[in-house]
DNA sequence: GTACGAAGTGGGAAGAAGTGGTAAATAAAA
DNA sequence: TTTTATTTACCACTTCTTCCCACTTCGTAC
């Protein structure tokens, strides 16, 4: 399972480590997307190969399914991870999460996600801030 | 069952060691998540798997359960238990709970939960001092 | 009161992980 | 075809982590 939180940088040549807890689990190759909220998710290839079927699946009848799918194939990017243990990010979807030196590499589950670094802590800060929110979901999951 | 109190120190190295009452329970490793009210949940790896089964469930496209899932899965780490009997609590866990020098450990019955120590003082003042209205408010939702 | 044992704490050393740079290879342009 | 640029692979350094050992303090039993 993928959990916890890293900060890693960015070099000049897009390269970015991987956390050595998450390597074994991504296998040689993963694939990058534009996420949701600001962010890049990373899926294993067999978890992307199962999100590929489903959103082939959906209607290409309504709008926004297509242009869902588009968003989320057409951005999307095999990376290998090099001897190093590293992975290259495209300059357009370095962009798109606005990387730049700190980011931090999330886990969540069956995805990992790439944040920069500043916008992960302001992100995070306004969930802590929902407290109430908070507290319902985790008694909502017998956390509490 | 997980009762009791104690107080023990987090070393700059983030080192925090068990108390071994409750080694037993917890087993060789456990998995730190971030709690309500300014503290983390420390649970043993059973109980976890519980709770991460709930989360897995739950779609990925809704706005409000993405931003609980990222919150407290990238904010769980699994820590094992060392042969001191300690485990290492990562920064950005450390700094939510605002943990230095001085830790309260609490056994509440499933979970540990972990203070910093001067904040768990202020909190336990806070409840006794509400004592009389907190039971006033809660025998009139039918609990006592 | 003393001694023994267990629990908690601290520090040092070996190893691993992260990061930066250089060389080689491939692609592109002249 | 040659030169230049860009990317990929490899190598090396430094920092941080983790493991191990040792000390101290507290409690208990004799």
């Amino acid at each position: 399972m993928l959990i916890g939180e890293y900060n890693h940088t960015i070099d000049e040549k897009n390269r970015l480590s991987f956390p050595v807890k998450f390597r074994k689990e991504m296998g040689k190759t993963v694939v990058v997307t534009p996420g949701l909220d600001r962010c890049l998710f990373v899926f294993t290839q067999k978890e992307w190969n199962t999100i590929a079927e489903k959103l082939a699946a959906s209607s290409m009848l309504h709008a926004d399914t297509r242009s869902f799918n588009r968003y989320l194939l057409g951005g999307a990017v095999e990376a290998s991870i090099d001897a190093q243990g590293r992975i290259l990010v495209p300059d357009f979807l370095k962009e798109r999460a606005g990387l730049s030196g700190k980011v931090a590499i999330v886990g969540v589950h069956t995805r990992v996600e790439l944040w920069d670094e500043s916008t992960w802590q302001s992100y995070k800060r306004g969930v802590e801030k929902n407290a109430d929110a908070l507290a319902e979901r985790l008694g909502g999951i017998g956390m509490v």
